[in-house]
DNA sequence: GTCTATAAGTCGATAGAC
DNA sequence: GTCTATCGACTTATAGAC
C-alpha cells in the first residue's frame, strides 16, 4: 500500500549478510522483471523466484517494491559516478575544456548502447504519469547528483568567469541527455545523424567559448 | 500487420469532405483512446466510437492505426510551428538574442503544463522499445523540423560567427527539452527548482555570449 | 484442442447533392 | 441518373478460458 508514496529513496537498513552480494542478485532479478513487465505489473513473487531467494529474504534487503525500484535506479545511475576518472579537485585544476571533455566522454560512454538502461528509462518516463514518485526517485538519484557536480564545477572553476553555474550545468548535461534520447532511445540516428565527437566538440566549444577569443586556443587532444 | 513498419508518416489521401473537420474529430477521439490505453492496447473500434464515426469512415481518413498515430503526433508538434510569431526572415534580421528569446519563450509556452502532450510523450518514450517506428515518427515530425529551423538560423544569422550550427541547434533545443522533461514530465520541480526566466536568460547568454564581450550588452526585455 | 472475445482492416448498401 | 461520404456487417487473426 505504501506504493511509491514516501521517501523510499533513502538508504535502507542493509543487513550485512555473508560475503555473497545477495542484494546484487536480487537487483538483477528485479531488473529482468521490471524490464519485462513494467513497474505496475511486476510481481515481487516473480522477482524472488528470478533472484533465487525467498520473499522474506527479498524484504529483508528492500523495504518494499518502491524501495527495490529506487535501489535499482540508484545502482544504474550511480554507475556514472563510481567509475568516473576524475575527482572534483582534479576537475578544478585541469583546463575547463579538458574537464568537460572528460565528463562528456564518460557520460556518453556510460549511456551509449546500454539497452537495459534505456529500457529502464523508457519505463520510468512511460510510467511517470501514473507513478510520479518513481520519476522523482530517478531525478533525485540520477539527475540531481550529476547537475550538482556540474554546478560545483562551473561555480568554482577559474576558467568560468560569467554565467549562471546551475543553468550552465543544465545546458551541458541537458544537451547530452537530449542527444542520447534522440539518437538511441527514440531511434533517431538515421533521421538526424550526428557524429558523437562532432557533438562533443561543438558542445564544449559552446561552453568554453564563452571565455575564449575565437582562434586563441584551438589545440586540444 | 503493417504495424508501424513503413512510411506511415507521409501525407495520406485525405478526401476533401464537406466543411466539418471530421479528421479533427477523429484525432480528438484517438487522442483520448491512446492516452487511456497506450498505443498497443488502443482499439480502432473504440476510437471510432469516441469520435462518433464508423470504422470505415475512420479508415477513409487514415490509412491505418500507425498513420492515425502519426497524424496525431504531427498535429500536436506542428502546433509549435503554426503559432510561432516570427518568420525565418525576421529571425535573421533581429538581433540573435531577441530571436532566440522569442523561440525559447514560444517553445516553453507551447510545452509548459500541457498534460495531454506530456501523456503522449510518455507514451512514445515508453513504447519506443517495442515500437521504434512510433518514436521515429515523433522524431521526424516533431524534433527534426525544430532542429532544422534552428540550424538554419545559426548557420545564417549574422551574429553567429563561430560554432557548428547543427550542434548549436541541438544544444539550444536539447537544453529546453531537458528542462521540460525534468521539471514537468518527471515531476522534478521541487527537487531541482529552476525558475523559467532564469533558465531562458542563462541559456541565451550561453549561446549569444560566444560572440559578446562580457558586460557589453546586458539590457534585454 | 475448442470456444469465445476482441482485435485490424474490408465490402456492399444507403442516403443525400446535383 | 451519378457521385460521394458514410455505415452495418463481414473476414481473418489472435489471445485467453477451460
Amino acid at each position: 500500500m505504501s506504493d511509491l508514496t514516501d521517501g523510499s529513496d533513502k538508504p535502507q537498513k542493509l543487513p550485512k549478510h555473508k560475503e555473497v552480494d545477495k542484494a546484487g542478485v536480487i537487483l538483477t532479478g528485479a531488473m529482468q522483471e521490471f524490464i519485462k513487465c513494467g513497474y505496475a505489473a511486476a510481481s515481487m513473487d516473480r522477482i524472488a523466484v528470478a533472484a533465487g531467494v525467498s520473499k522474506p529474504t527479498l524484504y529483508s534487503y528492500f523495504r518494499d517494491k518502491a524501495g527495490l525500484f529506487a535501489a535499482l535506479i540508484q545502482q544504474m545511475t550511480q554507475g556514472d559516478r563510481k567509475s568516473r576518472l576524475l575527482e572534483n579537485d582534479q576537475l578544478l585544476q585541469l583546463p575547463l575544456r579538458d574537464s568537460l571533455k572528460q565528463i562528456a566522454t564518460v557520460s556518453l560512454d556510460k549511456l551509449s548502447g546500454k539497452q537495459p538502461l534505456f529500457t529502464l528509462i523508457r519505463l520510468i518516463v512511460g510510467e511517470s504519469g501514473r507513478f510520479p514518485a518513481l520519476a522523482q526517485t530517478f531525478v533525485r538519484n540520477g539527475e540531481k547528483p550529476m547537475l550538482e557536480e556540474l554546478s560545483y564545477l562551473f561555480a568554482n572553476h577559474p576558467d568560468v568567469k560569467v554565467g549562471d553555474p546551475e543553468v550552465l550545468a543544465r545546458c551541458f548535461h541537458g544537451s547530452i541527455v537530449h542527444y542520447i534520447i534522440l539518437q538511441e532511445i527514440l531511434h533517431g540516428r538515421d533521421i538526424l545523424p550526428m557524429e558523437r565527437d562532432r557533438f562533443i566538440n561543438g558542445l564544449i566549444d559552446l561552453i568554453v567559448g564563452s571565455d575564449r577569443v575565437p582562434g586563441a586556443d584551438m589545440g586540444n587532444g
